[in-house]
DNA sequence: GCTAGCATGTAATCGGTTACATGATTTT
DNA sequence: AAAATCATGTAACCGATTACATGCTAGC
């Protein structure tokens, strides 16, 4: 069981909906975890069905009506129980890891094209994990906030994923450069 | 389609049983993605009928015969159609992550002691894989061997592999100082 | 008038994990 | 004598992706 507990883990920090919580699990803005708005619609129907999450509906008037959903006791001591249990390893699965891999035996350049593409995306999500975490952190300095602040949790993964992408960018920068001087546009000889 | 051209890139670099692979896909050595060797066995079978990988049988006295497979021209030019389309982003998956953005409504002390724990695996792991880049470069200096030598491919990935343990041992133990701080094997207030 | 955003789902399929199964040989 | 290594699979299940479906409001 996995995204359940994302799911609880992400309605910590309040009330959300359906919707509300699909922007967060799509994209770059998910620290932790991801996952497509379906998902999540099934997953919240299992939760509440379950009661480890509970939900209010929010009669809207301009727009259409929705729930709200926070986490209840039971919920919590799901989230204990997970947390205490040991966690499997994670793995990389990319494919353009794969297609690096390859990219001496196959034409260069769309994987050249693609580094830098990612090159672009992974900068972009890393400006706004700076954004994310500067708003935890709420104007003070990091030492203070590490120190005295509430809610640690989602500001180390915050700062996870925030070198995960620096490190992305980088490593798709610099790979794309080398992969440039070698093959420049061109095939394998 | 998504382990499929994994393999043919694992099978670019020669002849490999299914056993062999299962141990390049296994454990940390995996680079560029990760495989269970069921998944493996099933995937040569299908990669065969598909005319994308041939095998051999070689006869064994003392161990059981094996099958060793390439990629075959079709396979070649299929991992090319693969690597011009372009390639869907990749998301972090992780349980250590939900642990971690729950970690202070929920009792700390577990947390700590397994990101204790992936700390070192991923040091484990970034020694096999500089080892391995060590290998790869056969002697050269980096520069020499990025400029002159074949197969770049797997020496990226590899790259990629060893900044992201660094980065996750990283991470890990500045997370469980900052967190041993707060907490100390305690609950949250 | 058209597109983007709010809000919630169902159904089919695919890919990955878990559990189970077998049997010889080499190393501890 | 026990454990690890070589070598290859089958079957059941579960979680994730893709495709499809609906309908109203706000802004361009």
């Amino acid at each position: 069981m996995a995204l359940r507990h994302a799911v609880l883990a992400a309605l910590l920090d309040g009330e959300y909906s359906g919707y509300q919580l699909a922007k967060a699990f799509d994209a770059g803005v998910a620290n932790f975890w991801h996952a497509l708005p379906q998902q999540l619609y099934a997953e919240l129907t299992k939760l509440e069905a379950d009661g480890l999450i509970a939900g209010r509906q929010v009669i809207q008037e301009t727009r259409p009506n929705k729930r709200l959903f926070h986490v209840t006791e039971e919920g919590l001591a799901e989230l204990e129980r997970f947390a205490a249990a040991t966690a499997k390893p994670s793995f990389i699965r990319d494919d353009l890891l794969v297609k690096v891999q390859a990219v001496d035996r196959i034409e260069a350049a769309p994987v050249i094209e693609q580094l830098a593409a990612r090159a672009r995306t992974a900068a972009a999500k890393a400006g706004i994990l700076e954004q994310l975490a500067a708003r935890l952190r709420g104007g003070r300095d990091e030492a203070d906030f590490l120190a005295h602040g509430t809610r640690l949790g989602p500001y180390l993964t915050c700062l996870r994923g925030l070198a995960f992408e620096r490190e992305t960018r980088d490593w798709c920068e610099r790979s794309a450069e080398i992969l440039r001087a070698r093959y420049d546009g061109g095939r394998q000889p």
